[in-house]
DNA sequence: GTCAATTTGACATATAAGATGTCATATTGA
DNA sequence: TCAATATGACATCTTATATGTCAAATTGAC
């Protein structure tokens, strides 16, 4: 074993109690609009890219459609999401951000901009670059297939 | 906003994706050993630190003591972990690992570093290094006073 | 030493994320 | 055309995590 395989080892410890942290912190803040961490991510999603259907959702935040699906049925009773045809599929709808669904979420983004503004400040543009890659090659590496679902992952 | 607080916001972004795939990774692996990330996280730190009693390990682990009871309990049952009088405290024992518990563990680490070194050859030290240093900050930032647990965090 | 404030054990409940299963229908591709 | 696959629409299950309560133990201020 490497001196960088245990760092990265230790790196990879800190992503439990750090999302925990974070996801508190927001689902705090989430709660006032009615939303939690998933709705917000499917919201984020849809605010930020083109309208897709659910299953398309699910493959895009590698979570299952029926959680999705669950999600989404709550944007639309919230009225912060709408259906709208497919033109590429009969039953299954393209969801589309709504524009209460751009507002609300431009209210959470300003929020969450605050509130890291503070820590963005004591870190070097370089280094949070740094982290970043790294953690997309970590990302990368606990990635299942896209292709092939039920190949063992790097633990396995 | 600048751009290193953009930066920041999308680095925090990737933390819920990769933590849950680590934790499915993870959590497949541990199956085998009848555990959980909860009693996984516990018994890391009673096989590399000191017995604690459990509010201790609570408190070390930032997870509401109630919680941790729960995972102790499984532990104590698979005999992983045992009970030590608390020279501190009459009824709030100290918990320690057993030697079932640190060959376990050993056993877990084995698997996990196998499975983390090929992700670590692809990687510098010097930014695996950064990018630990640029999540402590996260955590640190994120992370509620101890000595004051209703303070509101940065985004509240 | 006394007593109020805090800590702990024990138990109980609540919520939310996420995984998994099923079945009928729609769609796609060989 | 027809078998394989994708989708909607349910439903169930596990686990992490949060929260609440209460009596007994402990601690700290006085």
């Amino acid at each position: 074993m490497t001196d960088t395989t245990e760092a990265v080892y230790e790196l990879l410890q800190m992503v439990r109690p750090l999302h925990r942290r974070v996801a508190r912190s927001v689902a705090e803040h989430l709660k006032e609009a009615g939303i939690g961490v998933g709705e917000r991510a499917v919201l984020a999603l849809l605010v930020e890219g083109e309208p897709r259907s659910v299953p398309a959702i699910g493959r895009a935040l590698f979570l299952p459609r029926q959680n999705v699906q669950k999600w989404v049925d709550g944007l639309l009773r919230a009225g912060l999401v709408e259906r709208r045809p497919n033109p590429a599929h009969r039953r299954s709808h393209l969801i589309a951000a709504t524009d209460e669904g751009r507002d609300l979420f431009a209210q959470i983004r300003a929020r969450e901009t605050r509130a890291i503004a503070e820590l963005a400040g004591r870190l070097s543009p370089s280094d949070v670059k740094v982290a970043s890659d790294v953690l997309a090659a970590c990302l990368e590496h606990f990635s299942p297939f896209e292709d092939d679902p039920d190949r063992p992952g790097p633990l396995a």
